[in-house]
DNA sequence: GTCTATAGGGGGATAGAC
DNA sequence: GTCTATCCCCCTATAGAC
């Protein structure tokens, strides 16, 4: 069971950022966990950065090229035809929270992510933006064809909403556990439930600056 | 128009805040950006931690409070009878966008809130907790009371997600731009996009884990 | 109250032996 | 590939002059 330097610091690393944040994680912290030498991470990954760019990237590519392959069956079961919005909903969502459920690590890692994407960092924001590129652009599609009566502004806050939804829903151990006790150790409720409040904000009625905007295009603009 | 040290040290501090975290602020860039001697952090507020609770006390208190008032008027009004969710709703997120609409300062520390909840530091959840203590309370039984049929614990969820909607709506401007140009400049806007999503969201049919909770006690544990 | 100067610790990175 | 030792920088906090 022997697991190279590398990935053990790869491990390390992933588990100590989700707990003490991306300046908060020091190489010291790491490598010791690790069991490994302070040089190792310089000598395998050239610098700090580098390496937490790896360590998103490990399961980061994988969990996009799922969501695009979920994607894509959808599409050819529906030959042409617009899909369902439950159903983009589920396949790229349900995805995600499969790999939370499916083990630790996945857990571990979505939190992570949940957490980076309020991070502003610059070259956090470059390799997200390269990662998701393909599957922003997939999904953004495959919602338009299915919602053509949304105005595509609306969709993408919409979508917005829906991913923070989410990151909450999978962070919800750090974030404001105030709220009272909850039982996140069942990944398929939580599915169940986050599900429900997707779509139901996703096909809740659109607000009426949309009426207002075609109407009075030139309406006054509200503070 | 001479503000004082400690002011501008606050303001100070507020925008770096968000612009770098709690661990990539220094307090030699916010004494910089104050033009404040380094020392003065320290004779003002006593170390780094007590200034960053100040940053947020400063605001939240007033917020929370305002928060409060609104409720109190709700119910001053419906005299004893529940209230209708999307008075609740309107209310609490209501007043949230309401703040961050009022003034790019407000913005400022709106964002800075929605990163600061998936923050995990220690001091940060103590006084958070504190602040939010009474808001919760409240709110939680309004809203228990006006949804006599949706159990506790997935109202609970829904709130949470609701909260993480909430955050990525108004740190829209730093998280996944990704999805597409998004003009964040009008809140009105962006409070009728909001709230008719999360009225969607919270008034979505239940999932099928409670009726399966209530038929089936004893139902396998999905994994 | 506000400054300068500095203490004292910890950070990332690297040189060079093995 | 892995180690030790070390460089050099920046951090928070404080002492003490003004």
């Amino acid at each position: 069971m022997e697991s190279d330097t590398r990935s053990r610091i790869l491990d390390a690393a992933e588990n100590l950022l989700v707990q003490h944040g991306l300046d908060g994680t020091t190489l010291r912290m790491i490598t010791a966990a690790a069991h490994a030498n302070l040089a190792a991470v310089n000598y395998h990954f050239g610098s700090k950065e580098a390496l937490i760019e790896a360590v998103f990237r490990r399961r980061l590519t994988w969990l996009n090229e799922q969501r695009i392959a979920a994607l894509d069956a959808l599409e050819t079961a529906a030959k042409g035809a617009p899909l369902k919005p439950r159903q983009i909903v589920e396949s790229y969502f349900g995805v995600t929270i499969r790999m939370a459920a499916a083990s630790a690590e996945g857990r571990t890692f979505m939190r992570l992510l949940g957490r980076t994407y309020t991070e502003p960092s610059e070259f956090v924001r470059s390799f997200l933006a390269e990662e998701y590129a393909e599957v922003i652009a997939r999904y953004k599609a495959a919602f338009f064809k299915a919602l053509p009566d949304v105005p595509q502004e609306e969709f993408i806050w919409r979508f917005h909403f829906m991913m923070g939804a989410l990151s909450y829903a999978i962070s919800g151990a750090d974030a404001l556990r105030l709220l009272g006790p909850i039982d996140d150790t069942d990944p398929e409720a939580l599915y169940a439930r986050l599900m429900s409040f997707l779509i139901g904000g996703l096909r809740a009625p659109l607000p009426e600056i949309h009426a207002q905007a075609v109407r009075k295009p030139r309406a006054k603009r509200a503070v």
